[in-house]
RNA sequence: CGCGGAGUAGAGCAGUUGGUAGCUCGUCGGGCUCAUAACCCGGAGGUCGUAGGUUCAAGUCCUGCCUCCGCAA
């Protein structure tokens, strides 16, 4: 089939990759623009691209795609239908019209929950224990189109969201293949989301990454769970900032006021938490540092006084 | 040309005004012990990121390059 893909980042790449191998002719990759980013500001060209173009597929990158332009691209490529995965824009109604086999997406959460820009995290954040892709033909209002399709995964309670998204990656990228096969044989099933039943991830910001430790040990290791490796969990001990990798909920109870660092040795940092609860940080990185286990950290870099 | 920190034993760090490297942990050997990731004695292990420069002499000063990291995006 003569598909259109859109796509940003390395979520995407999963997708785009089986639908080559899957046999189908790709007409075009959309993707966002080459942008300055990193130390030193340097241009850099979203993952999705580099794929293309090592597979010699068309790429464009429109600033805009609600200008008529992007449009008029998509009309020269007539393709039979659009594929978009963690593009990261917004598509107006004339484009989505425009396909006859219309415009599908995969979404990393089971819709209708988690719509949005951070389904991978706030899943995790929000402790979940099970998660999943969804594939559904795409609406005017943001991830509410019909489901196509799903496929379940459950979450392992260590997981971050890192690893979560690499399964969740692949997962969509198996399910797109199967998909796009059955809507090509006219076997597809649609069935409208519960939209009451809708809740919403939005895009993270720095403020989630403040640990708070009157929070339980629980929340906070969901938390960092959530947010490894990006943006990073950061805590404030002894006054000095740090940047928290890895941590688990100890069993212990404990009478101490949250905050209050219990131990700190090979074993990790353990702080007393909300509700008594206590959590071991066991790999930390200090500003200006690598991440390293805590034993390793302590080492050369002995916690300053209370 | 966004701002900044760092590259020294397997790991984490120190190294003062330039004079052939030190600490903690680990490791190896030996000893001790009711015992706590315990303690004591001894050993091995480093061309100090890299290429040049200044100097009688550079981990320590100067320049280029590579790599890693924090902020910001």
């Amino acid at each position: 089939m003569r598909i259109l893909f859109m796509g940003t980042p390395d979520f995407a790449v999963p997708s785009l990759r089986a639908l080559v191998e899957a046999g189908h002719e790709m007409v075009g990759v959309f993707t966002q623009p080459d942008k300055p980013q990193n130390r030193g500001m340097k241009l850099m060209a979203p993952p999705v691209k580099e794929f293309a173009l090592a597979r010699d597929i068309p790429v464009f990158q429109p600033e805009k795609v609600k200008d008529g332009n992007a449009l008029a691209i998509i009309k020269t490529l007539t393709p039979q239908m659009i594929v978009v995965a963690a593009y990261g824009r917004i598509l107006p109604k004339e484009i989505l019209d425009y396909p006859p086999l219309g415009c599908i997406n995969v979404h990393s959460s089971l819709l209708p929950k988690y719509r949005g820009a951070a389904p991978i995290h706030w899943a995790i954040l929000k402790g979940e224990r099970e998660s999943g892709v969804t594939i559904m033909h795409m609406a005017e209002e943001l991830d509410a189109g019909d489901i196509i399709s799903q496929a379940k995964t459950p979450i392992d309670p260590a997981e971050t969201v890192g690893d979560l998204h690499d399964r969740l990656a692949q997962l969509g990228a198996d399910l797109l293949v199967q998909t796009v096969k059955e809507i090509e044989g006219g076997t597809a099933l649609r069935s409208p989301q519960d939209h009451a039943a809708a809740t919403y991830a939005p895009m993270l910001t720095r403020a989630l990454s403040q640990m708070d430790f009157t929070r339980s040990a629980r929340a906070l290791h969901d938390q960092v769970r959530g947010l490894t490796p990006w943006p990073g969990t950061t805590a404030q001990i002894r006054g000095l900032s740090f940047k928290v990798w890895k941590a688990r909920v100890l069993p212990e109870k404990t009478e101490k006021a949250p905050g209050t660092l219990l131990f700190a040795d090979d074993r990790g940092l353990a702080l007393a938490c909300g509700e008594g609860s206590v959590l071991l940080l066991t790999e930390i990185q200090g500003e200006g540092k690598r991440r390293m286990a805590v034993g390793d950290y302590l080492r050369g870099n002995p916690l300053p006084p209370e």
